[in-house]
DNA sequence: CTATCTGTAATCTGCATAATTACAGATAAG
DNA sequence: CTTATCTGTAATTATGCAGATTACAGATAG
């Protein structure tokens, strides 16, 4: 996937921890991307819900009152992230061959599929469980939410 | 994720479909690639006992006793395929700040648990499955192994 | 009114992916 | 033994996409 996801997720769990507004350039330098870029992002988390932005000298991205509870499935779902995708397709729809013609949706079917099983993952992780996991000490992520499920 | 996958699965749909050995050209001809890195793909295929190689006249891909039965988790796990994955990290470890340091390997660790939850859902599903599906006239994919299942 | 910030578009650059070409090695047929 | 056919693999080229960069109009607080 592209990493939309990883700078929306990233500038959310900062906007989260220091709890107030926070501009496109402090987050790019934490992110280590551009400015502009985190614009194009953060613009499509506000009609979401997920931040506030604000113009003005004083403005910026800032925290919602539910953000801790919002979960990474709400990240995607914004963005319209694809977790699981392939540029490519195999066959030919116009092809006699059944295997040809057919395979090509067929994959796309497996990957929707797979897809939806990771939003569904996805909903079980809160910003807030990231905030914590990332000060709890611990390296390995997501366990927080995660912890206990083995599918 | 890259195409080497689709094409793997396509390859070894025809070839247990038809029955027989089938050259690198038959292939890329029904798959819409080239000889070459159909050849590159079903290589990675041999050693997991996938497929047979033969070389010389006759030759080509040949299906194995077992290969109906074998889940489109053994073909990825034979190409080292990635389901979910990002080219791009986001922060800095080198950062004093823990969320810039660590949210590269946090996001890290929530695509390996994704990843692994998609190779698991893979397991569900064989290559003779796909056959079936392609050729019970319905569209969509992935249904016949996935069917009453929810998560 | 001015400084600062967002939203967005246009362009450039670099990288990953696939196509193409080529050839050495293996195998079956005659 | 020779030949035709096929795999395995490397080298090169072409293409498309992701991200960086630059620029600017519009909004807002002081």
């Amino acid at each position: 996937m592209n990493s939309e996801f990883a700078i929306a997720t990233h500038a959310l769990v900062y906007v989260s921890h220091v709890g107030r507004c926070v501009s496109s350039e402090e987050l790019a330098e934490n992110i280590c991307t551009n400015p502009a870029r985190v614009r194009k992002v953060m613009a499509r988390l506000v009609p979401a819900g997920l931040v506030e932005s604000r113009a003005g000298a004083v403005g910026g991205y800032c925290p919602t009152a539910g953000l801790d509870a919002r979960t990474l499935a709400d990240v995607a779902d914004a963005l319209g992230t694809r977790l699981v995708s392939a540029s490519w397709s195999s066959g030919d729809v116009d092809r006699e061959c059944q295997v040809s013609s057919g395979m090509g949706a067929l994959m796309q079917g497996v990957y929707d599929d797979l897809d939806a099983l990771c939003r569904r993952r996805l909903a079980q992780t809160t910003v807030g469980d990231v905030v914590r996991e990332l000060f709890s000490g611990r390296g390995a992520a997501a366990k927080g939410a995660a912890a206990g499920r083995d599918d």
